[in-house]
DNA sequence: GCGACAG
DNA sequence: ATCTTGTCGC
């Protein structure tokens, strides 16, 4: 599949105050309500015997591997719960990670591995944030309106933004709302959810949360909602994690 | 100057 | 993200 929004397309070459004016494009242009068509309830990280009652959405996992000056871009495609498509590809990138401009750096590689998926993806998970952005635009939401895919972000850190309450030893299945702090320049309120997908039962050890954002067409509880039924044992959802090991393994056969 | 900082 | 062995705990 191709960009839709294609003004919104990052350019690595750009200044940075060209950069950030997009983002705050990005940020007015993207929609943070609920806007897709598909059951919340017909969602589900592993296969179930259910699935063929419903109309399961396909979800899309979004990740990616650097060898030096190169991304790979790795896309998972799973309905149902079960993987129906893989997409990578490989590009030079020399743009450097600098926080708030992570998808000027991942862009290329991700619209790139894109091209090549078949499949019509119904929801689009990200390896980071949405809306918890300096301005609004983090790697879901802009990724997910230059496509115009209902999307989320799944962050293991926090990029800006302040917990209601204490992110401590949270019990698994809880949520605590992140709030837009000073660092937040377009918002204030709600931006997302620190989410703890996975806790251990009892013990010494404890497992952080995650930050779940909206990306695009997706309001703040149902990113949270989504990102916990797309878990599946583990802390992140499983598009993401597959999507991890894919990239790895398309990574692992160029190193050869 | 100080602090904060997704991947 | 990436560089990397062993090791603690269920």
């Amino acid at each position: 599949m191709e960009p839709v929004n294609t003004r919104f397309l990052p350019d690595p070459a750009d200044s940075r105050e060209v950069m950030e004016d997009l983002q705050r494009g990005v940020a007015a242009t993207a929609r943070f309500t609920d806007d897709f068509e598909f059951d919340l309830d017909t969602v589900s990280a592993t296969p179930t015997l259910t699935n063929h009652a419903m109309d399961p959405p396909i979800i899309v996992g979004v990740d990616q591997a650097f060898l030096d000056d190169r991304a790979v871009g790795a896309v998972v495609a799973l309905r149902g719960g079960e993987v129906v498509e893989r997409a990578s590809a490989v590009v030079d990138c020399d743009f450097p990670y600098i926080p708030g401009l992570l998808s000027f750096r991942e862009a290329g590689a991700i619209v790139a591995a894109f091209a090549d998926l078949d499949v019509e993806p119904d929801l689009a998970v990200f390896d980071g944030s949405g809306r918890i952005h300096f301005r609004e635009a983090g790697l879901a939401t802009h990724l997910g309106l230059l496509f115009d895919l209902p999307s989320i972000g799944v962050a293991k850190g926090l990029l800006c933004g302040t917990p209601d309450s204490s992110l401590d030893d949270l019990p698994e299945g809880s949520r605590v709302a992140i709030r837009a702090d000073d660092r937040v320049e377009t918002t204030d309120g709600l931006i997302g959810y620190a989410v703890q997908t996975r806790q251990y039962d009892s013990g010494s050890r404890t497992i952080n949360p995650v930050y779940v954002s909206p990306g695009h067409r997706v309001g703040p509880p149902t990113a949270a909602d989504l990102a916990e039924r797309l878990c599946a044992g583990y802390k992140l959802p499983e598009p993401t994690r597959l999507a991890d090991a894919y990239a790895d393994e398309v990574k692992r056969d160029l190193e050869v």
